[in-house]
DNA sequence: CTGTTAGCGCATTCAT
DNA sequence: ATGAATGCGCTAACAG
C-alpha cells in the first residue's frame, strides 16, 4: 500500500484516461456519459483515490468553500457570549446546508491578510476590537457584510437599535421615576465606571450609542432628565464587570428605580445582585434587558427585554453572503414583556 | 489603481529582481541582507503588495495554518453547550497565540474529505456523531488527536472518567440511600428514558459508560444494588430533555434521595425541577453534576460536581497536536463540594 | 465525448 | 547573495 497520495494524473495514467475526464467525472458529470463516469468513480474508489486535492483546487478555482466569520473579540471571549453563540449557530446552520465551512476568526487578531487570500468571504459580526481589520476587509476584494456594525461599502445586517431601546424604555419608564442606564461600550475604559463628562467612543456606528439614544429619548419624552453620573459604562457583556456595575447603582443614593440595561446579562446580574440585597423586583426596582437571550426566560421574576432572533441574524448573513445580496437588511425586533416591570 | 492583485512575479519584475528574492524577503530573511530585505518589504508596501498569495502557499508548502476541530455534534448545538464552549476556548486560545486558525467542522457532517487536504491537522472533540468522520480521520495522514474518547492509533487526552465517577458517588452516597442515575447517550433512544434492558451503545470508549461503570462501583461499594429502572437515559445535554428526566424521576416512587447526573446541565435542571416542588435539597435529596460549568457555581444551592477544566483540556489539546505529541494524556479533575450534599 | 495544453502563484533546488 | 527552472495538483479552454 503506497503511502504517497494519488493524484489525479497518478489515477489517469493508471486508467488509461486522460487527466480530464477524471476531473470531469468529479467536477462535472455533464462532460461524460454516466456509465463511463460511474465506472471512474468506481475504479477510483478501488484503488483509495477519493477525488481532487482541495489545496489545488483552491488554487486553481479560486475557491475554498471556506467562510471566515470575523468576530468582535477574541473567540474565546465570543464562544462564551450566548448572543454571539446563538449568532454562529445560525451562521453555522446554513453554511453546513450549502456545504460551506467556517472559519473563525478573532476580531483582535493582527490581519486578515493570512486568510484573505483562500477564504470565500467574510461575515464581520460586530466591529472588530482591531479596527484595522475592518479596514483590511474594505480594501480587499471577497464579498463581505457586517452584522450589527457598518462598514463603507459593504452590506450590512442590523435592528433598529435606537427604536428597539426607546421602546422598551418607554413602556418601563413611568413619570416620576429615578431612571438609570447600565451601559456596554460606551467609553474608552477597561472598567466599569460612571460615564460622567468622558468622551464617547465611535459614536457613529456603534449600537451601544444608538441605544443609548434611544433610552434618552424615551427619558426626555416622559419629562425626565438622566445625568452622566447615572450612566455606567460597562468595558464588557461580562458578568463580573456587570456585577460590578449593579452593586455600584444599587448602592447609590437615591437608588434609581428603573434601570435600563443594554445587555441580558448585564440585567441579570442586576436582578441578582437586587434580590440577594432584598430589594423587590419590579416593585422598588423596574429592570430592561437587551437580547433576549435564554438564560433571561428562566429566571424568576423573568426579564423584560428586547427580543432580537440572533440565530435568524445569523443564517440570514450566511445567507445574504452566499446569495451575494447586497442591500442593508432591518430585522425586527420584539418587546417581550417579563416580570421585571 | 490596479483591482488585479499584483502576484509576486509582477513584483519582481516591477522591482527588477528575481522572483526567489522576493519569495525570500517574505519567508526566509536568512537567505538575503537584512537591508536588501527591508528595502524590498518597504516597495512591496509602497506598491501594495501584502506578501505571497496564501492560496498558493497552501498548495506548494503543504501547510495552511488552518487546524479543523471536529466536533460531537452539530456546530449549532455544540456552540451553545457551556462544556463544549469551554473546550474551544481553549482551543482557540493556543490556536491564536501560534497563528493558526480555526475550521470547527461538525460531527455530522458526510466527510472530512473535502478539507483533509488543505488542513493541518485535527482535534476531534468527542466521538463524532456519524462515525465515519473517525474512521477518515485514521485512515488520513495529518496529524490528530482526539478528546473524550479513543481512534485506533491517534494519542489522546482524557480524564478517569470512572475513577471520578466513582469518588463523587462515593462521597455523596450513604448506606441506606435510594440512587437514582441520570445518564448521557446510553442507549441509542431519541428521546429520554430509563434504559431497563435496552442495550448500551458503543460501550467501549464512551466517556458515559466509564461514568457509569464508577457510579455503580460506588453504590455497590456500599452495599446497595442499582436496578437498570433507576437509571435513565437522556440522548444529549440539553435542558429540556433533562427536564423531563428529572420530572420523571422526582415523580417515581418512591422517590429517590441521591442522584447522580452525568453533566451539570442534567443536574441544574433536577435542582430546579426539585425546588420548585418544593423538595428540600440537600435533606430530601441529594444531586452530583459532573464537568464544572461556571452556571453551577452561581445556582444558589451550589452543585457538587466533579470538575474538569475543560479550557485547559482545549489547550492542551491544541497544544499537543502543534508539538505532535504522541503519547496520550490521563488529565486531572477535581471534585467540587457543594451545597447539592 | 475525450485528450492536450497552459497556467493558477508560489517555493525550492541548483547553478552562478 | 541571487536568478532560472521545475513542479505542487489541478481545471478550463480548446482542439479533435
Amino acid at each position: 500500500m503506497n503511502k504517497n497520495k494519488l493524484t489525479l494524473k497518478d489515477v489517469a495514467l493508471q486508467l488509461g484516461v486522460s487527466t480530464a475526464t477524471i476531473s470531469n467525472a468529479f467536477n462535472r458529470p455533464d462532460q461524460l456519459s454516466a456509465a463511463r463516469r460511474e465506472a471512474i468513480l468506481a475504479e477510483c474508489e478501488k484503488i483509495g483515490y477519493t477525488g481532487p486535492n482541495k489545496a489545488a483546487q483552491i488554487l486553481r478555482k479560486g475557491r475554498s468553500n471556506i467562510v471566515a466569520l470575523i468576530l468582535a473579540d477574541s473567540i474565546a471571549y465570543t464562544v462564551s457570549d450566548p448572543v454571539a453563540s446563538t449568532f454562529i449557530k445560525g451562521v453555522s446552520r446554513v453554511l453546513q446546508q450549502q456545504g460551506k465551512h467556517l472559519l473563525l476568526y478573532a476580531g483582535d487578531s493582527e490581519s486578515i491578510l493570512d486568510v484573505v487570500d483562500f477564504v470565500d468571504g467574510f461575515i464581520c459580526y460586530g466591529a472588530p476590537r482591531n479596527p484595522k481589520l475592518a479596514e483590511e476587509v474594505v480594501r480587499q476584494t471577497k464579498p463581505a457584510i457586517t452584522v450589527d456594525f457598518n462598514i463603507d461599502g459593504l452590506p450590512s445586517i442590523n435592528i433598529d437599535n435606537e427604536k428597539a431601546a426607546y421602546e422598551v424604555a418607554s413602556q418601563a419608564i413611568a413619570n416620576d421615576d429615578h431612571v438609570a442606564i447600565l451601559g456596554l461600550r460606551l467609553i474608552d475604559s477597561p472598567s466599569t465606571c460612571r460615564i460622567y463628562d468622558s468622551p464617547l467612543i465611535e459614536v457613529e456606528s456603534s449600537i451601544s450609542h444608538r441605544r443609548l439614544d434611544g433610552y434618552i429619548r424615551a427619558i426626555e419624552e416622559k419629562g425626565l432628565i438622566i445625568e452622566n453620573d447615572w450612566i455606567w459604562h460597562i468595558p464588557e457583556s461580562d458578568r463580573s464587570f456587570a456585577k460590578q456595575a449593579a452593586k455600584e447603582v444599587l448602592h447609590s443614593s437615591p437608588r434609581p428605580n428603573t434601570v435600563l440595561c443594554m445587555s441580558d446579562i448585564i440585567a441579570l446580574e442586576l436582578l441578582q445582585s437586587a434580590l440577594s440585597l432584598g430589594i423587590k423586583v419590579p416593585e422598588e426596582l423596574k429592570i430592561t434587558g437587551f437580547d433576549g437571550i435564554e438564560e433571561a426566560e428562566r429566571t424568576r421574576p423573568n426579564l423584560t427585554t428586547v427580543c432580537q432572533a440572533s440565530d435568524k441574524k445569523g443564517e440570514m448573513a450566511a445567507t445574504a453572503l452566499l446569495e451575494s445580496r447586497d442591500k442593508d437588511e432591518i430585522l425586527p425586533f420584539e418587546i417581550k414583556r417579563g416580570e421585571t416591570f
